[in-house]
RNA sequence: GGCGCCUUGGCCGAGUGGUUAGGCAGCGGCCUGCAAAGCCGUUUACAGCAGUUCGAGUCUGCUAGGCGCCUCCA
């Protein structure tokens, strides 16, 4: 199996199983409800154990939270309250997901002594140095500063100079407490917080050691976030991800979505409008690395391909002797994660009737429950006999109402062709 | 100014030099009491220009347009 890197600029084979394979991957800062955008690092890191595992590795996934920063601290009303709403919120939204939770979920607020250490140690390394209760790292230090972005260091734009730093391009590990924060801890250099980027640096530690195989999270991560985590853990000598993985932006009228701009929808408002299925089908039919538009008529499509899937398992189908092996659907997934292409092999088994395949391909994503049905409510049920009844008397305005009326119950009635009998199938 | 990415048919999207991607929507037909589902058929693709090649959507260069990052951001 193989995956694109954004270290390497190309793609990079994965260790053969069982690996292990140790993943990381950036959660969200925690001051609102999450947007939908969010999502898609999520989905991608659970949907690369999921299939890691089916391929026989030994997979963990690491999925952190951020519950200490300058958007916390600006938000109305007790900071640690913000965050442990916001989190909880959070925690929910991916749970209605139905994919599980990832291996672990380290907030950067319970790792604060480990933060200290590890800025201690960059201190004694001379890679950082301390200026009136902050901490900053040295970037001239780092010769390879800037090997993951591409940026170059003399290029980087200052916006606002800050007269403490040696150098413009270096970065903050630990800020000191101002007037009005009231998330601080004691350290050595006075009361304080962390910078944003050392908690990664040390809850990856934490969870894996020195060195792991894959590194996940959005685009706009690239440069400053990721360019400091690897040159912090690299500075106490570690040699950090191997592979490194950033998925494309959820893009709204053709920007970027994002709480900044505003444009942002949440997480909890996609699932409330169109259902976990919906929302997993619509992120399966854009390959990961690759902008994804997020309009009524994307969602739409997804939709209906939904209901395709599910008309497809009503109908019981299930032809033996696949007209498309396994392996083409393994190769899609196996050759950088290819969810657009796999998802046309289910399609092809789907029109050829092969339903066992398409739900063993589906439950990779956990949409393996559009094969499985509810019993339809016993209303609607008495409803579709007397519906049939109808028909067999041949009062068909009778039995028009009646469809009606089941379908108002987001259920619907479908004749079976060559015999008297009828199926229900939820909308 | 710097770094990186993208441009395929009405829409979404695969395509790792040489036979149909696939989905959605549309149109015509079969089936149906009517539908739905299904099935069959069908509809100006590869931004433009030049080059490499026996052959390019696929490689190279240039042009045009768009996006992301360099500031919080998944």
């Amino acid at each position: 199996m193989r995956l694109y890197s954004t270290l390497s600029r190309r793609l990079e084979e994965l260790p053969a199983p069982p690996g292990p394979i140790r993943m990381y991957f950036c959660g969200p800062t925690v001051y609102q409800r999450a947007h939908i955008g969010n999502a898609r690092p999520f989905l991608l890191g659970m949907w690369l154990r999921s299939w890691m595992g089916d391929r026989g590795y030994d997979v963990t996934l690491v999925h952190n939270i951020t519950d200490v920063d300058d958007k916390i601290l600006a938000a109305p009303g007790p900071s640690a309250a913000v965050a442990a709403q916001a989190t909880e919120w959070y925690l929910e939204d991916i749970g209605d997901f139905k994919l599980g939770l990832p291996d672990a979920l380290p907030k950067a607020t319970e790792a604060v002594p480990q933060i200290v250490s590890f800025i201690e140690r960059l201190v004694e390394g001379d890679h950082a140095y301390a200026v009136e209760g902050d901490v900053y790292f040295r970037v001239a230090r780092d010769p390879e500063y800037g090997c993951l972005s591409g940026q170059r260091p003399d290029q980087v734009e200052e916006q606002e100079p800050n007269p403490l730093k040696e150098d413009a391009r270096d970065f903050a590990l630990w800020k000191s407490n101002k007037p009005g924060e009231d998330l601080a801890w004691d350290s050595p250099w006075g009361r304080g917080r962390p910078g944003w980027h050392i908690e990664c640096s040390v809850m990856a530690e934490e969870a894996f050691g020195p060195v792991f195989e894959l590194h996940g999270g959005g685009l706009d991560l690239v440069f400053p976030h990721h360019e400091n985590e690897l040159a912090q853990s690299r500075a106490v000598g570690h040699e950090f991800a191997r592979i490194w993985t950033h998925n494309g932006m959820l893009e709204f009228g053709g920007e970027k979505m994002s709480k900044s701009l505003g444009n942002d929808v949440s997480i909890r408002n996609v699932l409330d409008t169109w259902g976990r299925e919906v929302a997993l089908l619509y992120f399966m039919t854009a390959h990961w690395r690759k902008p994804i538009d997020f309009t009524d008529e994307t969602l739409a499509q997804a939709q209906a391909q939904v209901r395709s899937f599910r008309a497809a398992f009503a109908a019981h189908l299930n032809v033996e002797s696949p007209s498309l092996p396994w392996e083409v659907f393994e190769s899609a997934l196996d050759d950088d994660f290819n969810t657009p292409e796999a998802l046309a092999v289910l399609h092809r088994w789907r029109s050829d009737g092969q339903m066992e395949m398409v739900r063993r391909g589906l439950r990779v994503f956990g949409l393996h429950t559009l094969a499985q049905f509810d019993k339809p409510p016993p209303r609607l049920v008495k409803l579709a006999e007397q519906r049939q009844a109808a028909r067999d008397e041949r009062d068909y305005p009778r039995a028009d109402e009646l469809r009606a009326e089941i379908e108002e119950g987001d259920w619907e009635v479908q004749d079976i062709a060559d015999s008297p009998g009828y199926r229900l199938i939820p909308k």
